[in-house]
DNA sequence: TTTAAAGAGGAGTTACATATCTACAAGTAG
DNA sequence: CTACTTGTAGATATGTAACTCCTCTTTAAA
């Protein structure tokens, strides 16, 4: 039902990259403060992004993060997969750690196509999509502000 | 993707109560051990459903638990909204704490559908179907010992 | 060359879910 | 009544995700 902070917080960052005319890197404190999110674990998130060989990041002046190329049309699976375990979609719902069709929680049954919907969503969005649609203007990234709601 | 640890071992021992001719008292010590969790632990989950009104509890010799009558017909979000919030399936993706059709994330669109046939399941589903389901042999509450993995 | 601005990396802190411990109250059986 | 068995309640401990802090290195502008 939930992805950890940090798959949500990678997640946000890499649309909101790929908002960006390709190839402008991003500062750390920027996304952060777009996003409303504490800006030194974001960016511990976007350095294990650059260990995936998923962002450039540059230091000093004019530094900052970008997409590789290519990443904006990259399944968010694949961002998820550096960050969750490589079978987090494995989960049972009941938390048994041996759960399979050969033998199965009571509810696997159930559970099953509903995993799989959202893995298939997962591979099916990408940042480039996702930055599209809040370039319409009809969906957004980050929390409204308090006087908003 | 996850429901708490609490609610886990809630929906194992529902069920393995509902796995009981009606009325039997079980040990909460007897529910750990074949349910291969915490023990202490479970209590305090247990006494939270009895404190909902799920359960029943007696001290003293032939003590334990049991389900309260008509309860293995309840639907298991009954069981789960004792112990996660009222509103865990509200939960965004992306962990925005406003995601409403009015003001959503940008992919909201996608998510929503399966919440609402995970939720679904939970509101179809009761521990006397479950208990069945284990019944048939087909099915099992428990990790399987590490002898048989 | 100096200086400021950025990310990198490691250690430390906090908060919360999970788990345990201890003392107690309530029930049962003899 | 006494002894024993069970759940109850509150305090405490542990583990882990989430978050922060400090220092170092790299980069580029002045």
């Amino acid at each position: 039902m939930i992805l950890s902070r940090a798959s949500q917080y990678a997640i946000q960052a890499v649309i909101l990259m790929a908002m960006q005319p390709q190839g402008t890197f991003v500062l750390n404190r920027d996304l952060a403060e777009q996003l409303n999110v504490p800006a030194p674990y974001l960016a511990k998130v976007l350095q294990a992004l650059v260990r995936g060989n998923l962002l450039y990041s540059s230091r000093g002046r004019n530094g900052g993060f970008c997409l590789r190329e290519g990443v904006e049309k990259v399944d968010l699976m694949q961002i998820l997969l550096h960050l969750e375990g490589p079978q987090f979609t494995d989960a049972c719902l009941l938390g048994l750690k041996e759960c399979t069709d050969e033998t199965a929680c009571p509810i696997h049954k159930q559970w099953k196509p509903i995993k799989h919907k959202l893995a298939r969503v997962l591979r099916t969005e990408t940042p480039g999509k996702l930055a599209r649609a809040v370039k319409t203007g009809k969906y957004r990234l980050a929390d409204l502000p308090m006087s908003m709601l």
